[in-house]
DNA sequence: TCATAACTTTTACATATGTCAAAAAAGGGA
DNA sequence: TCCCTTTTTTGACATATGTAAAAGTTATGA
């Protein structure tokens, strides 16, 4: 506690007695140094309250190991744990990362992406809004750095900037198979239009309705979906179908596990779960995802999960080997499974 | 899109006719050049694509406006919700927040409050681990930077640092005499012993009962409360009660929302509010927090609801305030008040 | 002990911007 | 038109570290 504070490298170089250009490189690289002085250092060090000045090492490196996120929203468990993952991930490989949220405003995301090149991240990673985005801003980011997108497609494509995510084609297509095959077919309850996984989905679930010679049928929202507020839109949504006296014994399938939460709510408040029972037949409900809390609800929620850290760690790696080999002209795009994950509500 | 790059002021300085130190004056703030003058500078701004180095800016600016943030995980929906809301009212006051989660862990923890000195933040918001915390690196940090603590305290108290939080005392009690009010008099399932309010709410919970002529109890663990995984530990500990018939016609209260999410779960998996229906007496549960999802669960949760809003800002304030005005000497504490917040659960 | 290799020190310059003082220029009013 | 005030420019120095070349030192092995 009572150690003396030291502020920059100059002044702990001649505390401790070595030169500043190799405390600069013990702090990069403690193998760049002899083994003896590097364990000098490193006891000199520990009597010692010395932290480096993180920003002018990073401007003064070729690389800031700085990686920027953007994603939607926080208080989405989605995006949450995709931020705890990616967090987890880039920590390994010594990165820091930047988080920023766009609020679902693409003004926001386009001021989010400029500050990041200010900050000269040496690459970023981002769920794009997807909706009236800047393109503008994203094709100035991608000249500076690699920018890898993830969870779901900016409306216009980046020429240079790569994809990871899932395959919605192979997870709606497998839940909607599970559907087909343990009940009815199901209907489809989209999310609210804000990115290209609201039309991937429903269009996943069209073509493998086709596929298993079903006919494909959507609900058609009574409320405006313009907000991120999935479990409202599901709920709002369904308790007027369901009030009507519509679809309460039908098989649902939401575009995401938020919407089928409130969905769920929904049900229950009508009391459609009550009567049929559990999976007993009647009314089923499936999501898409797997989000954190759909094993609590009730009845727990079936959906398909999204491998999340899948997703992250394949966005750092494609990162890190961008940002350090060189960068490739040709974009490549990662679609990873998700595993089909039946529990009580279909 | 076809716009000339420009990489640095001096540089753009050359293409735009004014003189480097004048734009350096613009861009920390306008009204500092002639009206004129600076009309021009925005015209020919918008010609051209430059951005300012964050990192050199705010290496010599006296001070940074970074904001640290720290909490235990991403992954619940309540530090989210805190993210989101500092966040916001960061970016009215012009700081940029820097956000870093210790995953639950004190070494982490201590490496991200060394990260947030060397970056030389201006303050820093955390939401401590509490047990077994690193001492030492908040104490040095509280002498480089305003440091406030938000949602509980560390468990050895720091010097310099304030708080912002929850008052339990009146949260708890508020909940506590609206159950005891409209029912049995509730039993405390509390939280595992990760941080300050576990111990806190507690004591809150036993002051009011006895306040009220009331027995306090509370449940005994089956399971390990080692984690962060709320919804889990509620969920299993009240899995085994119902299980062996206990506390099934109890009024619960949880010590936070995701453990009540789990209960409620547990209860459900039970059938114990089919049979009673929802708040036509036996089994009730009840939370604290008012957790996003709360509302969607089957029964709706009752909980009191945690001003978030209001302690974001409040931090945020408190930290500009201490930033600018120079630091006292006192440490302060705000406890905002929750609001009682009845749905069907209880 | 000496040659050699490996490492360290010294010195100097680089980064991109903030900041200050002095000089120059521009604008406004008489 | 001239003077005064305000603003801008110029030039210089500061920040804290990275980096490179040359010179010096230390360790290793014969």
């Amino acid at each position: 506690m009572a150690k003396p504070k030291i502020n920059t490298m100059k002044e702990l170089s001649e505390t401790i007695g070595v030169s500043r250009p190799t405390l600069s490189r013990y702090f990069q690289d403690p193998s760049t140094v002899r083994p003896s002085t590097s364990k000098k250092i490193q006891e000199r060090l520990s009597e010692v309250d010395y932290v480096y000045n993180f920003l002018t090492t990073r401007q003064n490196r070729k690389s800031t190991e700085l990686i920027g996120v953007i994603v939607p929203s926080y208080k989405d468990l989605f995006f949450a744990s995709l931020i705890a993952s990616i967090e987890e991930s880039a920590r390994d490989l010594g990165y820091t990362i930047i988080t920023q949220s766009s609020s679902g405003d693409s003004d926001v995301e386009a001021h989010a992406v400029r500050k990041l090149r200010s900050m000269s991240v040496d690459g970023a990673i981002v769920a794009p809004i997807g909706v009236a985005a800047d393109h503008e801003a994203f094709v100035a980011a991608s000249e500076d750095f690699p920018l890898v997108f993830v969870d779901s497609r900016p409306a216009k494509s980046i020429p240079l900037a790569d994809f990871v995510g899932t395959n919605n084609v192979q997870s709606i297509g497998a839940i909607v198979e599970y559907l087909c095959r343990t009940g009815d077919p199901p209907v489809f309850l989209g999310m609210p239009h804000l990115n290209a996984n609201a039309q991937d989905r429903e269009n996943a679930y069209r073509a493998k309705m086709l596929e298993l010679n079903h006919e494909a049928k959507t609900i058609e929202p009574s409320v405006a979906g313009g907000s991120w507020e999935f479990e409202a839109f599901g709920n709002a949504v369904m308790d007027d179908c369901f009030g009507r006296r519509e679809f309460t014994n039908a098989t649902i399938l939401c575009a995401n596990d938020r919407v089928a939460i409130g969905a769920v709510r929904a049900a229950n408040k009508h009391g459609l779960f009550l009567r049929g029972g559990i999976s007993g037949g009647g009314l089923r409900i499936a999501g898409h995802d797997d989000h954190p809390l759909s094993q609590y609800m009730f009845p727990a929620l079936t959906t398909v999960a999204q491998d999340v850290e899948g997703i992250a760690d394949a966005a750092i790696q494609l990162l890190a080997q961008r940002a350090r080999g060189g960068r490739s002209t040709e974009a490549v795009e990662f679609f990873l499974e998700a595993v089909m994950t039946p529990r009580e509500s279909a």
